[in-house]
DNA sequence: TGTAATGTTTACCAATCGGTCAAATTATCT
DNA sequence: AGATAATTTGACCGATTGGTAAACATTACA
């Protein structure tokens, strides 16, 4: 007889970890593409090769499986801005803050498009972490750009905007992939795209943003 | 005895032309927040205040509800690109390209995020329209401002990063709505915050597009 | 006003949805 | 090996899904 779900979480198996693993890699694959209430149990068990009721013996409802993935992927997610740096020269530190936010969009489209699918639903599972954690990381940042702007060190302007538009050029690498495809055509479409989007974005933002 | 379908467009009622309409501006609701795989027609037409079968008297399948809404949408949509013009001077045509994506997104969310959708879900209604109309369009408002940075007025950069940088930036206030509040907090996501984001934006491109 | 076309609703259908259960199978440990 | 715990599955449940059929109600027009 399987033991309590509660007790689960005590000791996992070394089945447990495999499993749950593989069902979280599948859900990724099917809630970045349908979100929360366009995806379906059977959908995720099908990708992960596995049968409904194994999966639910993992995770007990659709919104336990969503939350569990959601909770892996929040905390990379955050990770540039956190590496953003009061120290470093405001030129270095956001040219590499766009680098690397352009990395994520490359390298985790599919993490990028399940927080988008979030947003575009209200955020209903994640708005608290949203009106918390993410606010204070972001008025911690911003405080640190507006010394720079104090400084001179860059262009006067309002350091949340500059984050936001930061944020949505990159995601929008992974988050619009298929317009973006669709437009450049098959020959620019490749790999070398984010090269020039990177070059792109880096000499908008250094130049737009040298003081005058 | 209702007519057949087929008919109903060649002749239409003024009727037909009100719950048309009652029902797009519904599927509206519904589809920009839900997708199309994650709407249902009870809620559709829950919104629209009639009966589910009432829908399908309009619009035979959820499908055909969506494609009508698409073709609705998609011209206006693209209006603000089409209005780039040759001809004007390059500083003054990419700045109020970027107000009339702002005044989009604060003006047509749900549109916005309609389309955020069906990119996110791989573009499977309207993947011919970005490949072929809209491709074409790019490809010529490209071309213009290529002009531009041959002739040094702008500096030099790859006009389709150009193009996507200010779709994602402006998008961005619409699609992400929920975490733009949540972040500026209660005072400042107020409608004030689109003046704010046009005056960054407008300085980041003109700066950022100035020749050195 | 009569009547034919148009519009609306109730009742319903098969398929799919999220989820349960008990039985069967497999892994673990002594 | 045998016992026990962990895992997997097929059969199933009630609710919801997209969609239909036919009766009913309303409108437009001669």
């Amino acid at each position: 007889m399987a033991i309590p779900r509660a007790a689960k979480t005590l000791r996992r198996t070394r089945i447990q970890e495999e499993k749950e693993e593989l069902i979280l890699e599948a859900a990724l694959d099917v809630f970045s593409v349908s979100g929360f209430r366009g995806s379906t149990i059977d959908q995720i068990a099908e990708v992960a090769g596995m049968s409904k009721p194994n999966l639910l013996y993992y995770f007990r409802t659709k919104e336990a499986m969503h939350r569990a993935l959601i909770d892996r992927v929040l905390y990379n997610w955050l990770e540039p801005l956190r590496a953003f740096d009061a120290e470093g020269n405001p030129e270095s530190e956001i040219r590499s803050y766009i680098r690397r936010k352009l990395e994520m969009a490359r390298d985790f489209p599919r993490e990028s498009r399940l927080f988008a699918n979030e947003m575009l639903q209200g955020a209903p599972h994640v708005l608290d972490m949203l009106k918390g954690p993410l606010k204070e990381l972001v008025d911690e940042k911003a405080a640190v750009i507006r010394t720079w702007t104090k400084s001179g060190k860059i262009a006067p302007c309002d350091p949340y905007h500059l984050i936001f538009s930061i944020w949505s050029t990159t995601q929008h690498y992974a988050d619009f992939d298929v317009q973006v495809r669709a437009v450049l055509g098959e020959e620019h479409s490749g790999d070398g795209r984010f090269e020039d989007a990177a070059r792109f974005l880096e000499r908008l933002f250094i130049g737009g943003l040298r003081p005058d």
